[in-house]
Parts: structure tokens; sequence; C-alpha cells
DNA sequence: TCTCTCTGACACGGTTGCGTGTCAGAATGC
DNA sequence: GCATTCTGACACGCAACCGTGTCAGAGAGA
């Protein structure tokens, strides 16, 4: 029968707080490697040395690198979802304004945090996250069935229509934060705006 | 100075032969695979054990999983290719025609065996195979542009669309061979069909 | 000062896959 | 019948990463 030890402040901070920082420069540190080297060379290892801690406070923020990788993914999209939902509150209920409003969210959010956008383009890479991927896509899909476009979403053709759309904008826009494609970041926004109108039913 | 060995036949078959069964097998076990356990399961070991043949035979075919998994991808993705241009010729130069039959092409294609549809699904999901992906969704890109809406593909913004709407196109038809769409092959292939006619130029 | 916690470094055993090497026995050519 | 090739099985050492354990010294509390 062993106690479990008094926690005690040390240089002046709390045992929790101590933790949370620790956590959070492991989140940091993830998302530098996933910027810098991707998805595959996050691990326990490299994580707490990038963020200049041991092995051993990785393990003890995280059970093992797929939840790691999962709390990063959650993030993202969550910062996607809100970016989003803000855009629409407060534009008028015109589809296309509507549409722009949301592509615009969605680039802006990304292209803030290249370290991000290139999560985002590498949700398809690993095995735990695609998963997540899935569940995205079909939340991305809903919204904009529902939100944006005011729509009846069990229709089937809806659904094909605003699947090919959102998984079409997420390639579209990671290829463009890769340079790949020659467009501003307001013709790109223009360009899949055109495209959600004119397949708006 | 050691000499090569002098080939011989064997069972009645010659070297050449044999060497070419096993690549063979080798192949047909890493489809299985990947049907049944996804890329992620793919390594020499298990590849040649699912063919009844032995490491060291697989490294006589293949200089690493990379390769295989290359070479079962460039198959389909020339598969592909040859179906779809089989399909244009002899189509009408009709713009709804044309895509109609592309999409078409590619389905059954992929429909015929789902070990490959998984294998479509999931190119996506490895490192080596993610740079075959890229090149081969700027193909269909192109093809698009070119063979199936005649129009200019230094366009940037016919780029767009065309590149949306084959990602797009892609998950669409992965999700359907998945069984996540509760649609018929037809009502597949003419809502895709349609929305490439609607934002034909 | 004395005790206990906290930290950071490192050791360890386990697993998986890699790519090479060895070898006995079966099959063949002569 | 004899030498040689071919096959299939297995052994090996290597590397990466895993998750856990140990420990000395720095830092806090009283």
């Amino acid at each position: 029968m062993s106690t479990p030890p008094v926690e005690r402040r040390y240089r002046g901070v709390s045992a929790e707080d101590r933790r949370s920082g620790r956590r959070e420069k492991l989140v940091e540190a993830g998302l530098d490697l996933v910027g810098q080297r991707g998805v595959s060379a996050v691990t326990a290892e490299s994580v707490a040395t990038e963020a200049g801690l041991t092995k051993r406070y990785f393990y003890e923020s995280f059970a093992d690198r797929d939840v790691l990788l999962r709390a990063l993914v959650d993030d993202l999209l969550g910062d996607v979802q809100v970016a989003i939902a803000e855009a629409l509150t407060g534009t008028p209920d015109d589809v296309g304004a509507r549409i722009s409003a949301t592509v615009r969210a969605l680039v802006d959010t990304l292209a803030a945090d290249p370290r991000r956008a290139r999560l985002y383009a590498e949700t398809g890479a690993h095995d735990a996250l695609r998963t997540r991927r899935e569940e995205a896509l079909d939340d991305y899909a809903m919204l904009l069935m529902v939100d944006v476009l005011r729509g009846d979403p069990t229709d089937p053709h809806l659904r094909l229509t605003a699947r090919l759309v959102v998984a079409g904008t997420t390639d579209v826009v990671s290829h463009w934060l890769a340079g790949d494609l020659d467009l501003t970041r307001d013709e790109l926004v223009a360009d899949v705006s055109a495209i959600g109108v004119a397949l708006a039913p």
C-alpha cells in the first residue's frame, strides 16, 4: 500500500500547470513535426525531443502517437467548424454569399498555419486519421446541405453532390496551399464558390 | 571468379517462366492483401506467405514493398486509362455523352474488382503511393480538360474546376464502392455526369 | 538541515519488418 | 549414378519504435 506522493509546487508553478504546460509543448512540437516532416515523422520519441522533453512526458499526456495525432486533427477541424459557423452568422440568406463565406473561412483558417495545412492534406495518409477524416467530410457535407444550401440531407442525389464538392474542395485547397495552383486567394475562393453556386439546387 | 549457374528446366517449366509465374502469384497475393487488410498489411513477408512462397522470392521480383505497391497501382491506373480511352473512341462529340462514357468506364473498371477498389481508395494512405496518386489525378484532370471538354488546359480556372471534379469523383466513387452511398450504379454515373455537365464551360 | 518530490537522462526487453545468408533435399541433365 | 541447379524453410543481424523502469541530482517544504 503506497500512498500517492503529495504534489508540490516547482519553480513557482503548480503540478497541474506544469503538466498542461508540457502537454502544450508536446502539441506544438507535434505540429512542428507534421509541418516539417509529415505525419509519419510523429513518434513518441521525436515529439518529446522536439518539445525539449523526454519520452516519459509524452506518455504522461498521451497514450500513444495516435492519440496525439487525433488531438491535433480534432483541434484543427474544430477550429474550421467554428470559423465557418462564425462566418455564416451575420451572412445574409443568399446562397452565393453563404457559399463564399464558407469557403473563405475554410481557406483562411488553413492558410493561417502551414503546419495545419499539411496536417489537413495528410489526414488521408494515416489509418487512425482516415477514420476521423471520413467523419469530418461527412460533417462538412451535412453542414453544406443544411446550413448553406438549406436542402434536404436525406436526398441521395444531394448527398452525392455535397460529398463530391466537399472532397473536391478539400483536395483543391490542399493543392493550392502547397503552391500547386497559380491563383490568388481571392481567385481560389471565387472559383470554388462559383462551382458551389453552379451546383446548388 | 564463380561462373553464373546454368539455368535449367524444372518440372517442365523454363527458368524464365517460373520466375514470371512467381511474380504473378506475388502480385495477386498483394492485391488480395490490399482487399482484405489494406495497403498497410502489404509486407514482403505477408505477401510471400499469401502467395505460398517465401520471402526470398519476394526479393527476386521486387526490391521492396513500395515497388510492388507501385506496380499494383500502375496496373490499375493503366487499365482505367485504357478503359476510358476505349469508351471515348466511338462516342460522339457531345460533351454530355463523353462525360457519361468516361464516368461509366471508371466506375465499371473499379467495380469489377473490389480489391482494386480498395487499392484505389487507399492510394492516399501511403507515402510512396501518394506521389503516384498526384500524377494520376493530374493526368485525369488533363484528360478531362482536353479529351472530354475540349478546353484549354492552361487556363487556371478550368484547371481548378477539373481538379476539383476529378478529386471529388474519386472520393465519391470510392465511397459508393464501399457501400456508403445508397444509389444504383446507373444513378451514380448519371449524378456524377450531371455534375460534370453543369460545370462544363 | 533533512526529507521528499520532481525532473531529465538513459537502460531495457519486446515487437515488427527488413534484407541477406545458409542448407538439406528434391529435381534435373548428362 | 553423379554433379549441379532449384526450391523452400529457417536463422541472422539490423534498425526503428514501443512502453516501462531506474536513478542521481536539483529543487521545495518544514
